[in-house]
DNA sequence: TGTTGCGGTTGATCGATATCAAAGCGCAAA
DNA sequence: TTTGCGCTTTGATATCGATCAACCGCAACA
């Protein structure tokens, strides 16, 4: 496979089909929901990992969360971004790292006990195979974001988060481009990509002055040119297709 | 069969005696022993993830594996290092990323097609425990690496990778300290760390030169002071937790 | 109305790490 | 043995991103 440039054809057709690719995450189990409680989320809202001192499992319905660690010396990472369809039992979050789940957006997650959860997966088995495809397609998300976050440089990095969140959030913008919400502060964001905020700042401003992207305001981002920003970042093909569920062909 | 290990199955860190392995992979059930294909490894030999075409997923038996991704521009990145118990389904892998297991030791590693993994997991509880399991250790695991890649300066990632092999296959030396077989080279090293090779070198040797470390030959590793190693990585505390038992006192 | 605080942006500077280059080492094939 | 090659180490230099500091916009609030 060759690297994406600017003429590839599978961008473009990409760049072309947004409209029908929102995220193909197949429905939760109705045994998931039934047992579940559901929490309704704001924007900052955080949710810690246990749930009346015992370890609980997180559903996400709609809406997008942030899961947080802190190590020890201030160290921040944002951990994983989880869409709607993501699994994240407590036991997922690294011990003695101060991890919490924090709503980036409203939307709503289901709770269970972690107990509940399990035996659900031990016992059920659209829940099982739900489970599965669930843990495997975060699982390759992560990988593709270590490697972005361990060998890419301050650009490129930036580059696949906001292709990757055209890709999943985008919606056709009146003049042309791409429109949507930034769910993470530039502080988490950040965090989420292992940079200092000043830098990340900066490399958003030489984006948005390259005419690739502007923003409405600080949280509303406009990609004008989706094609030439794919092309700023080597995990394009993958991000296509682990996100744009419908061009796999 | 199994690693070195063997010789001294409680890990002792310096003078403090570690718990109770409480992080010991629970034994690989039956049904998926029966199903699967034995493969043993050698050193650097390598195992497509797919099998006949078709998707396939590994379970570790013992030895010591590494998950490689290439992305376009040649940037290769060490995804995850897996360890007996550990469980990878093809998929967890990003797709578009020419990813590939390379054994990183002598072992074994069983092998089943991914519907048939599947099925398993969906019809057998204890293959259903058993794979939440795996799936939590791993994903906290590389919550671990992630923040380490992504907020860790050169040192304290390089000593971060030596606390949790120190942890989880060094053995009392006799002169005092723990002695480890290092599984990966500088390179492959260096690609999960998200360092240049020549910096891990540079690294390597001055904690060698500081005295905490020393090398019987590249592959051999001795740590002279294990509380000090573990000092330097933020995330001792973690590790302690995933790896072993925990410091007491 | 001013004050305070927080998050974001931008500039100037510094330093850790990458890069480039050269040499040593280990190992396998010839 | 020699040869060759890949991995490792080490030195010199370059550079990208972190750090430090100032400022702005905005919201909360007295």
């Amino acid at each position: 496979m060759q690297p994406a440039s600017t003429q590839d054809p599978i961008l473009l057709a990409s760049a072309q089909s947004l409209e029908t690719n929102a995220s193909a995450a197949p429905a939760i189990p109705d045994a998931v929901v039934e047992r579940a409680a559901t929490v309704r989320t704001r924007r900052g809202q955080s949710l810690a990992l246990s749930y009346d001192g015992g370890a609980a499992a997180f559903v996400v319905r709609s809406g997008i969360l942030a899961l947080h660690v802190t190590l020890p010396e201030g160290l921040r990472q944002v951990v994983a971004i989880l869409y709607p369809g993501d699994v994240v039992p407590s036991a997922f979050a690294p011990p003695h790292a101060s991890a919490f789940l924090t709503a980036m957006s409203v939307g709503e997650v289901l709770r269970l006990r972690s107990k509940t959860f399990s035996e659900l997966v031990a016992t059920d088995s659209d829940v099982a195979r739900y489970f599965q495809d669930a843990a495997a397609r975060q699982a390759a998300r992560q990988g593709i974001h270590l490697a972005a976050v361990g060998r890419f440089d301050c650009q490129q990095r930036v580059a696949t988060y906001l292709t990757e969140l055209a890709l999943r959030i985008g919606v056709r913008a009146p003049g042309g481009g791409l429109t949507f919400e930034m769910p993470l502060s530039r502080t988490d964001l950040a965090d989420y990509l292992g940079l200092n905020a000043d830098t990340l700042s900066r490399t958003m401003s030489r984006l948005r002055a390259s005419g690739l992207i502007s923003f409405q305001d600080r949280q509303h981002a406009v990609v004008r040119d989706f094609v030439a920003l794919a092309a700023l970042t080597p995990a394009a093909q993958s991000l296509m297709a682990l996100c744009g569920g419908k061009l796999s062909g």
